[in-house]
DNA sequence: GTAGGGATACACT
DNA sequence: GTGTATCCCTACT
């Protein structure tokens, strides 16, 4: 399991290195595991995408916890995004999980998503929610289990990087998305996995 | 391309 | 308290 150690380091390299590591998930006696393949760093107050941005709120208070906390939010009205608080305390900063490629529980997570496809079934940060079960009971839990945690792994491939997806443009210029290269799960448009 | 969905923040009574 | 614009998206066409 990644120790506090890992999540205090500053936040593009943990996002970097978040990438091939194991997601695992206990839900309902079920064991879930899925290994990273896509994420993005949303790191302080000087940064106009996080939602940090403009200070301490009631939804964000889990970006100001020790790095290790899971900080998860909903947004659209039908989806949950789970992130991963890095740093010291009090600096508000996370990594977004974008996309994994499922290991354990396949038929579980199928059941979730109603769909089989299993590039598809992690694909996007609402989708792997969903398939993981992942709500905001888990908003400010710390990644060190017994329902979610995650684990290290060899990583397999080469890390890209490219802007982030989603937002506007303020901020678009910093390439702070990390991708596993030509990975099948890897989410958004063709094109901006250059 | 766009409808959908609900929490939230903030500007107004 | 009410109105409304926004939001790190998804599943359709």
């Amino acid at each position: 399991m990644l120790t506090p150690a890992f999540y205090r380091r500053p936040g593009l390299e943990v996002a970097r290195r978040l990438i091939g590591k194991r997601l695992v998930r206990v839900c309902d006696g079920l064991r879930l595991s899925a290994r990273i393949t896509e994420t993005e760093a949303y790191l302080g107050t000087t940064d106009p995408a996080s939602h940090a941005y403009r200070g301490r709120r009631g939804a964000n208070a889990s970006m100001y916890a020790a790095g290790g906390t899971a900080y998860v939010y909903f947004t659209y009205g039908n989806h949950f995004m789970f992130n991963v608080v890095v740093g010291p305390p009090e600096y508000p900063a996370a990594v977004l999980i974008r996309a994994a490629d499922p290991e354990e529980g396949l038929s579980e997570m199928c059941r979730r998503r109603g769909l089989a496809d299993p590039r598809r079934l992690l694909q996007g940060p609402g989708n792997l929610t969903r398939a993981f079960g992942i709500d905001k009971s888990l908003d400010g839990t710390k990644l060190c289990g017994p329902e979610l945690w995650i684990e290290m792994a060899r990583l397999a491939g080469a890390v890209k990087r490219s802007g982030r997806i989603g937002i506007g443009p303020e901020g678009a210029d910093r390439l702070w998305r990390f991708y596993l290269a030509g990975h099948p799960t890897v989410s958004g448009p063709r094109k901006t996995a250059w």
